[in-house]
DNA sequence: GCAAAAGTGTTGTGTCTACACCCATGT
DNA sequence: ACATGGGTGTAGACACAACACTTTTGC
């Protein structure tokens, strides 16, 4: 499954089924796994008809489900996977492909509706304790710009204040030292940064249990 | 994978395998998919051969792994899954099976090594997050006893003090009212507790970027 | 000057670690 | 009494939420 913040809005890409079993509802995109080939290069490779494959930002395994029941015909397991495409990227999508708000999803085929809830648990989780939000977010952005984004995939109101003091004082996000200009209607214009780093980082390790001993050494 | 505390240290119980490919080396228990199993139908009925399965207070699914070169002959999908034992069990294996702890592994088949270590760090992270411990510890126990638990399972000492009031101030323990005997050296007995509830429950849910908003209400 | 948007200062709260101290038992 | 192990009190560090206030722009 592939999430985007689109218009404000956490959005998951689906695809009309044409065929039997349920044709013309709407399904996650991918397909089988060709012999010799990893389940990661299968699921890029299904989605390439899908996404241009250079705007994943992410990719991640979420479940392997493998009820008899969640297939009518044949039994089938899948794995899904979960992958983020950052908002300023506008994939040209199929005719039989389009993007659906998390939050009002259709009927989906077989049991993909929990595994779109799923996967937006697993991206909400991860926004609070990883640097996951470079997947979401432009390469460089305001921070009124990123608590939008923040906002729209976790489903609640973000402070813009505690966000930047969170995100730095984890030096997940670093000044570009750049302005964005501002708009027509004025105000100050925002400060632009980015994410130090483009892949997946841990940043608040333990919640609790951390190793004894004194306060870990600050790297500079 | 299957993993429990015993003689303080965290050990995962491995097989010897007795065919190619990667005869006589170690490898975690499991075995092939029969048609309309599930994935954990299997590999309960897997482990039943060498642990009971009543004896499995948890078991949840690690990750799929499909790397062409993973196996050399055939190519084979894996999917893990990570099972606990409570401490106080004692399951009765088979010959070609014996327990091995973590931290010293023999040279394992395949890339179990790998998922061995996977299952370690899940249990690691949840026990930080979740009132996974129920899965480790015996029914009643006393503070001392679950944190040499706790201790064996992160690797690192826990303080028995600051176990004792972060569980319980998530309301993962409750106290049974009872106390154990002291041992023979003498002692204050200590008091028993037990874990509140046996199915896996997140206690500390996000880190930080809460829903705003007044504190929750505390629901006595 | 005024509205709009961004950013900083500051306070309060809750959770955790560390450590000193007190309690209950056996010999 | 003293050793052994269990439990409590308390202080400090830290991270976070909330909110007031200041700064920088367009009109």
């Amino acid at each position: 499954m592939v999430l985007q913040v689109r218009a404000g809005e956490l959005q998951v890409l689906l695809w009309q089924r044409a065929q039997e079993p349920f044709a013309d509802s709407w399904a996650l995109p991918g397909g089988y796994l060709e012999p010799g080939e990893t389940l990661e290069q299968s699921i890029r490779r299904h989605l390439a008809e899908k996404v241009d494959v250079r705007e994943l930002a992410h990719l991640e395994q979420l479940e392997t489900r493998s009820e008899p029941e969640r297939t009518p015909d044949e039994w089938q397991l899948a794995t899904a996977y979960l992958g983020l495409v950052p908002s300023d990227a506008d994939p040209r999508v199929p005719d039989d492909t389009e993007w659906h708000p998390v939050d009002a999803l259709p009927p989906l085929a077989f049991d993909h509706e929990s595994i779109a809830l799923a996967g937006r648990e697993r991206l909400r989780a991860k926004l609070s304790y990883t640097n996951i939000g470079f997947a979401l977010a432009p390469g460089e952005f305001t921070i009124s710009e990123l608590r939008d984004l923040y906002g729209a995939a976790l489903g609640h109101d973000v402070s813009a204040t505690n966000l930047q003091r969170v995100l730095l004082r984890r030096r997940v996000l670093e000044s570009t030292g750049r302005l964005r200009a501002p708009g027509p209607t004025g105000g100050r214009p925002g400060a632009l940064f980015r994410f130090r780093t483009h892949a997946l980082e841990v940043t608040d390790q333990f919640a609790v249990l951390r190793p004894p001993g004194p306060a870990r050494a600050f790297v500079a």
